[in-house]
DNA sequence: AACGATTTGTTCGTATGTATC
DNA sequence: TGATACATACGAACAAATCGT
């Protein structure tokens, strides 16, 4: 009774979708029709759909109507580090994808060479000196999954890692590049995780509502050498929605920690894995 | 020229925010004054409001007016352990806040026995069974913080754990308890992470908006034995705009795992520590 | 305790713009 | 090109919360 109207709509729409009576993919009323049906204006029932929207339950498209959005897989980010496979290392992004039986694709890196601002500040680096930054769009399915960017202080590229600024693809990932040209051994990352509304150019690419509706997730992975000093940042930013982390710590069930329905793609740096093998990484795994 | 009229004054809004114009704690200019001087409609200036509510910049009091938000200082939670104190043990979740200078509370665990749920799936038991809830309120410095429930399957209350279903806290925390009791270690855990629009008691809690614009954070931890089983499923839930996490792997420098203007507070069992000390914990720390 | 003034919350009706088919 | 459907915008009215008198 106390219930505002919109909320009234919006949680009997929700309860025919949870109900199956309007099946995913299916188009809703169009907003008159509702309108029509609940008595209500069309903007009360704008209201009510914008309420499911923010629950990741429809979507809008202008000139086709409203629709219940298709169950929506997680894709699983594990930040503590892949399990050994065979070869004792982890794997690539694209590996870890192509094991779940999904179709991952990544825009080559674009590179750029920025001045040092606050936003890296986590590379200890003053504002005055430079930093190359790698910049990469992952797909998955088809569908935009995260935007990543990759920082790493001008000073490695002047003792001899060139390809850093080279766009392009190092295929061997930039955390083995780093270690076999200048001996630079990557031993731990600190992954900070926080939610925030989505920037103008990631609500287009992620084509999330411009309002801000849906939030997104930034991991900001600060990686160490042997000496402590940071060599990286990487800002991985994932659409909220679609979307999950885990961390394993300790000893967890392999079938806990590497399910065969989830994939474990860490925000490594470039397209390879992010860690160096054999280094003190996570703690051993239970047989 | 191609925006939108709400975003032009949002954002312009927002510039008067950042450039301490209007500095925190401040009221803005009441929608009526907001529409004349814009010249704009009073719904175009709330749809705004309503852009700069969801990106944490000011907050709506009815019958009072629109506020520029105070600077939230984000509280950390990290997830792959605390770092050793004197004691060689972790600290429990007042302490650790109290090491921040901020006022910690917590209600007394409210205790129920409820039908294993489809929620639960994580312990591993069947629909028929049952199983103990602890749930808990948590604030800091009056703010409410986070919602957390642990849960663990009846059958640890059977084997002689009674105290599990009494209400109040476990001094001791609930894994040392269990240690003691029966014996249970506990050696491991895995956390998931995702992001989620609130439900209605947790926008009460939490004091949201209710129309869901603010998500909340909900982090599932289940906790492993010796076995592989799990022992412990706590779903904790904290508002997405002051909160934070934290994950370290492998060597990372003391001064950035602990930082002094952090805290570290786990999703723990009840007020005490999650994790047995010596155990397969996190990877050691350099020095 | 009661009341009035102020301010935000909800709802309505309407009109026009823009994207899609 | 026209029809359909969502997006933005305007103006108006009343409800609910808050605060001072």
């Amino acid at each position: 009774m106390a219930d505002p109207m919109y909320r009234v709509i919006a949680e009997d729409l929700q309860n025919q979708i949870e109900a199956r009576m309007l099946p995913a993919g299916a188009q809703l009323p169009t907003e008159l029709e509702l309108r029509d049906r609940y008595d209500a204006s069309r903007n009360t029932v704008r209201d009510a759909i914008k309420w499911l929207i923010t629950r990741g339950l429809v979507e809008t498209r202008p000139g086709q109507g409203t629709f219940v959005v298709e169950k929506i897989v997680p894709f699983v980010t594990t930040l503590t580090g892949t399990p050994e496979t065979s070869s004792g290392e982890g794997r690539t992004y694209k590996d870890e994808v192509s094991a779940l039986f999904r179709q991952p694709s990544a825009t080559a890196p674009r590179v750029e060479i920025q001045e040092a601002s606050d936003a890296v500040a986590e590379l200890g680096i003053g504002a005055d000196q430079q930093v190359v930054s790698r910049h990469q769009e992952r797909s998955i399915d088809g569908t935009p999954w995260s935007l990543q960017t990759s920082f790493y202080p001008m000073a490695l590229v002047l003792r001899g890692a060139t390809r850093l600024i080279q766009a392009g693809d190092i295929t061997e990932g930039t955390v083995a590049y780093l270690e076999e040209t200048l001996g630079i051994k990557q031993v731990g990352y600190q992954d900070t995780i926080m939610v925030r509304a989505p920037h103008g150019s990631e609500s287009r690419f992620f084509r999330l509502p411009g309002d801000g509706r849906i939030s997104v997730i930034e991991v900001r992975r600060t990686a160490f050498d042997e000496q402590g000093a940071p060599v990286r940042l990487t800002i991985s930013v994932y659409p909220a929605d679609r979307n999950l982390f885990a961390v394993n710590v300790g000893q967890v069930p392999e079938s806990i920690a590497a399910p065969p329905s989830a994939v474990l793609a860490e925000p490594a740096a470039d397209s390879d894995q992010s860690f160096a093998a054999g280094g003190a990484g996570p703690a051993p795994r239970q047989e």
